[in-house]
DNA sequence: CGGGTTTGACCGGCGC
DNA sequence: GCGCCGGTCAAACCCG
């Protein structure tokens, strides 16, 4: 998808790359990749997934009530950007911080609160962030090498706020923030890999503190468009958002089987192709093992995005078919 | 007008 | 202390 991405000349133009989106929650799958890599742990995981997610979707009584429980569920389990499938390679950072350091930083000034960072101060992690907002970053770091059909996979929605030349890569790293909601301290580092220059390097950095904002328009799920880029130069970049949701929702139609069953069993239906797909790939020996970094190898056949645009691509999905079903057949339960 | 990017300036951390 | 480097700010600007 070379389509997707336009060199400007001495730098890329990663902001219109950007719009990025993911997750899964990972701290299970994190602990994998401290492990030899394996191609069944995030399968079982995304099972997992599906079967917390049935959890959830047994109680709502209508949109709100449907959303609102699941939230717990997209919080923890669908924020990371881990969940990005189009990763190639995912390894997670902990950054650790010396017991000296954390002393330090408890008697370390406080530095004045722009406004900006003023709105963050309702929740512990922003109030920590506004009083010290250019302290290094001991957020969890969650590094993702992707190639560049991965970069349009990331469904938050992200504002640009900076670029940096890096010393040594004849890349710009681009600096971006959850444009989602205010005080939300997710950021995201862009930059291109200076030793495999197909290769993006992504760096999440903090989780965000809301749920996805918006429903189904992730499903284009692509790469965003900057408004302010000149025409000239978007015209090479701009995406077939169209055609991309009918393939999609043309995939989901034939996954999700032509008669809409209901909820659950669409989950079972789900959870069955997993499985299925598992055994496959294991049978192939489709276990891609990445470098001494160990990084987990997200093997495209699996994850692509034909078959599974995201579990939160998912989720909606079975939202939207339960929704139809409760609309449509309010007689019968769907739950 | 709201929400986005661009880009120079600013600032803190860190190594010397 | 100084300078480099990376992360962030914020004004200016763009676009729908």
């Amino acid at each position: 998808m070379m389509s997707e991405f336009v060199c400007m000349e001495d730098s890329w133009d990663l902001q219109a790359l950007v719009r990025s989106g993911s997750g899964t929650n990972y701290e299970d799958f994190a602990k994998i990749t401290n492990d030899p890599p394996s191609l069944f742990a995030p399968l079982s995981f995304y099972q997992d997934e599906l079967f917390n997610f049935q959890e959830t979707f047994e109680t709502p009584t209508d949109f709100d009530g449907l959303y609102k429980p699941l939230y717990p569920v997209l919080h923890q389990n669908f924020n990371s950007p881990q969940s990005n499938i189009h990763g190639t390679s995912i390894s997670t950072t902990s950054i650790s911080v010396p017991e000296e350091v954390k002393e330090r930083q408890k008697v370390q000034k406080k530095r004045p609160v722009s406004p900006e960072s003023a709105t963050c101060a309702n929740t512990d992690d922003a109030t920590g962030a506004a009083k010290s907002k250019r302290r290094k970053n001991q957020h969890k770091k969650v590094v993702q090498h992707v190639k560049e059909d991965g970069l349009s996979s990331d469904m938050w929605a992200w504002r640009k706020y900076g670029q940096k030349p890096i010393k040594g890569s004849p890349y710009p790293r681009s600096y971006y923030r959850c444009s989602s909601l205010k005080g939300c301290l997710a950021r995201k580092q862009v930059e291109r890999s200076r030793t495999d220059p197909s290769i993006f390097i992504i760096t999440y950095t903090a989780e965000h503190n809301h749920a996805h904002p918006t429903r189904r328009s992730s499903l284009a799920g692509s790469t965003r468009i900057r408004p302010s880029m000149p025409k000239e130069a978007t015209k090479n970049i701009e995406p077939n958002v169209p055609a991309i949701k009918d393939e999609l929702s043309s995939n989901f139609d034939d996954f999700l089987s032509p008669t809409t069953p209901s909820a659950t069993s669409i989950e079972d239906e789900l959870v069955q192709n997993v499985s299925i797909k598992n055994e496959e790939l294991l049978d192939q020996g489709q276990i891609l093992e990445e470098n001494e970094s160990r990084e987990i190898a997200m093997p495209d056949l699996l994850f692509s995005d034909e078959l599974f645009p995201s579990l939160e691509d998912l989720e909606w999905l079975l939202l939207d078919q339960f929704a139809d079903c409760r609309s449509s057949n309010k007689s019968t339960s769907c739950s």
